[in-house]
DNA sequence: GCCGTTTTCGGCCCGACTGTTTTCAGTCG
């Protein structure tokens, strides 16, 4: 077994410690020695091998045992027995807010609840405030909690909808009958969250395209199956439609089922406006009906920007699609050149297993290089994060150090900047003195805690984080985790205005799940002079990979790359940061 | 389960919030 799947594993077994009730120390001895594996930067084998595993702090006689044990037969007897012990279903309890391992342990014990499902039968016949710990609160909680969870789950984030839709476009148009395919919808739009997946086909013969996609791998169940439509929902809930059109069609097919609807709403009322009717077969005269058989379109359009040209507006593209006025900016000229996956030269806000990370320094440095950046800016946690193993002044120092020390190396051609995500204590105070944060290259500071404060309280200690001068940006500005947690409050016009008047970065968060700040406050912010850094916030190399989502959303909230601080060259950031 | 030692067992572990309590336990980041 590889070394992620053994760390894996350990923090399983912590887990499943956890909901049974065991000592805490021992349930985070597996968690420490999972992060401990995780650090290690040598060769499983060959540490195993020369009997060195134990001399890891963290892993101790028991777990050199089990480590071992799964590297060489991938099998752990402990593991299996643990596993057999706690119903599956019941992890799924540690998925609600508010709801930890001692609470589950109680329920299970005293009501016998092993799943959601129990546990919201539970809380609906009221037997949940009746146990002592417990309230007539935290039972509306749990509801709110599980109502919530199956609220969330009818959407998906945009990458995890992309990884589906991709390979499903990339084969429509290998198939010989399918004469052009796109994803439209709100996947197309770039949104932060997809319902589901349309795919529009062009093609003469529909029916083998249908079969070929109702027997996609992965089809959970086939809801439709029809000459022109059919629906298919995946294993993970995620729901797909495809709908084949004559080629001829193609161009206002995809168009219509890119919305937004509001966007579309426009689009027909500008085409009355004209004498004509726009819908998802075509342009006609306002007057022919829909079922006239000789009815034509207007023109013949090859693609959508054909039809644009004919309402008299430029090409929109998708992801400004919002109705938020980009029709009257298609109607007056052009749209700026917005940002691009290309002009992006290197990212900051990156995290290493120095605190909760899962890649070394020089494994993320690799893979910045793969992805051809320039430079690469390591930010990990600091002490006050003590859950995401933040660092102290002094692991800090250690770290300024080996990243000085790589660069003089080199090793790499790709520039690694010293920084830290440093933590906006309660009262907008930073967890570094201003003595400590002057040793780094730059700084993110992040609000990782008290999210529960006023928003004049939250503002303020947001503002007074902006104004140290220490610090380069503001990290993931409002906290949410799409599909998880709302925003806390705070203030973000005053915000923004506070980052333009002491000149510090707002970042846009790329990672899928934050996409923070919102794209809908970009256009006015960047318009009113805010710099932004597209921060993909990784904590692996794969993590690297999601600033494309940053672009996405970028270019939604009409981000230029001149408002961009990471699409400038290595030396023009080495100025900008006074290096 | 790990660690360290005044060496074989006791300590490991931050700070805030919430809801349940009436001084604290559980959850979260």
């Amino acid at each position: 077994m590889e070394k992620s799947e053994i760390v894996g594993v350990l923090e399983e077994i912590s887990e499943l410690l956890e909901l049974k009730g065991e000592n805490p120390f021992k349930v985070r001895a597996y968690q420490s020695g999972a992060r401990a594996l995780e650090s290690l930067e040598e060769d499983l084998g060959t540490v195993i091998e020369d009997k060195r595993l134990g001399q890891i702090k963290g892993i101790g006689k028991a777990l050199v045992e089990k480590i071992t044990s799964l590297h060489e037969t991938g099998k752990l007897a402990y593991y299996d027995e643990l596993k057999a012990s706690v119903p599956e279903s019941m992890i799924e309890l540690l998925t609600i807010p508010n709801l930890g391992p001692k609470k589950i342990k109680k329920l299970h014990d005293e009501l016998g609840i092993d799943s959601i499902d129990s546990l919201k039968a539970a809380c609906e016949a009221g037997k949940v405030a009746d146990l002592a710990g417990f309230g007539a609160k935290t039972e509306s909680k749990l509801l709110t909690g599980i109502a919530n969870r199956v609220a969330y789950q009818a959407r998906h984030h945009w990458w995890t909808a992309a990884t589906v839709a991709e390979p499903i476009v990339e084969a429509l148009r290998e198939l010989p009958e399918v004469d052009r395919a796109e994803a439209a919808g709100s996947l197309r739009r770039k949104r932060e969250t997809v319902g589901d997946l349309d795919f529009i086909v062009a093609s003469k013969t529909p029916k083998p395209v249908m079969d070929w996609f109702v027997g996609l791998e992965g089809v959970e169940e086939v809801t439709a199956h029809g000459q022109t439509k059919s629906s298919v929902r995946f294993q993970g809930g995620l729901q797909a439609d495809l709908r084949v059109v004559p080629p001829e069609q193609f161009a206002f097919a995809l168009l219509h089922f890119t919305g937004s609807k509001e966007h579309n709403v426009h689009m027909r009322q500008r085409a009355l406006e004209r004498g004509w009717s726009l819908s998802e077969w075509g342009l006609f005269d306002k007057d022919t009906k829909a079922d006239d058989p000789d009815r034509q379109s207007v023109i013949q359009a090859e693609s959508e920007a054909d039809i644009y040209a004919k309402l008299g507006l430029k090409f929109v593209p998708p992801e400004l699609r919002e109705d938020r006025d980009e029709i009257a900016v298609a109607e007056k000229g052009d749209f700026p050149k917005f940002l691009e996956i290309e002009d992006i030269k290197g990212v900051f806000h990156n995290h290493t297993t120095a605190s909760d990370g899962h890649n070394t320094l020089e494994e993320m440095v690799t893979a910045a290089q793969e992805l051809g950046f320039e430079y690469l800016g390591i930010a990990d946690h600091s002490k006050a994060s003590f859950q995401a193993n933040g660092l102290d002044e002094e692991r800090l120092a250690a770290q300024i150090e080996k990243i000085s020390e790589l660069n003089a190396s080199g090793k790499f051609t790709c520039h690694v900047f010293a920084g830290s995500e440093v933590d906006i204590l309660k009262d907008g105070s930073l967890d570094f003195a201003d003595d400590v944060l002057a040793s780094l290259d730059y700084v993110v500071a992040s609000v990782h805690n008290s999210l529960t404060l006023s928003e004049e309280e939250m503002t303020k200690r947001i503002i007074r984080a902006i104004e140290n001068e220490h610090v380069t940006m503001l990290g993931h500005m409002t906290g949410r985790l799409l599909l998880k947690r709302e925003a806390y409050a705070v203030n973000i016009p005053k915000v923004i205005d506070a980052a333009i008047a002491n000149d510090t970065i707002i970042e846009l968060n790329a990672n899928p799940w934050r996409l923070d700040l919102d794209w809908r406050y970009w256009r006015q912010a960047v318009e009113k002079g805010l710099l932004t850094s597209i921060n993909p916030d990784a904590h692996d190399t794969d993590g690297l990979g999601l600033f494309v989502a940053g672009v996405n959303v970028a270019r939604k909230g009409w981000i230029e790359p001149k408002h961009v601080l990471n699409t400038r060259p290595l030396a023009e950031i080495k100025t900008y940061l006074g290096l």
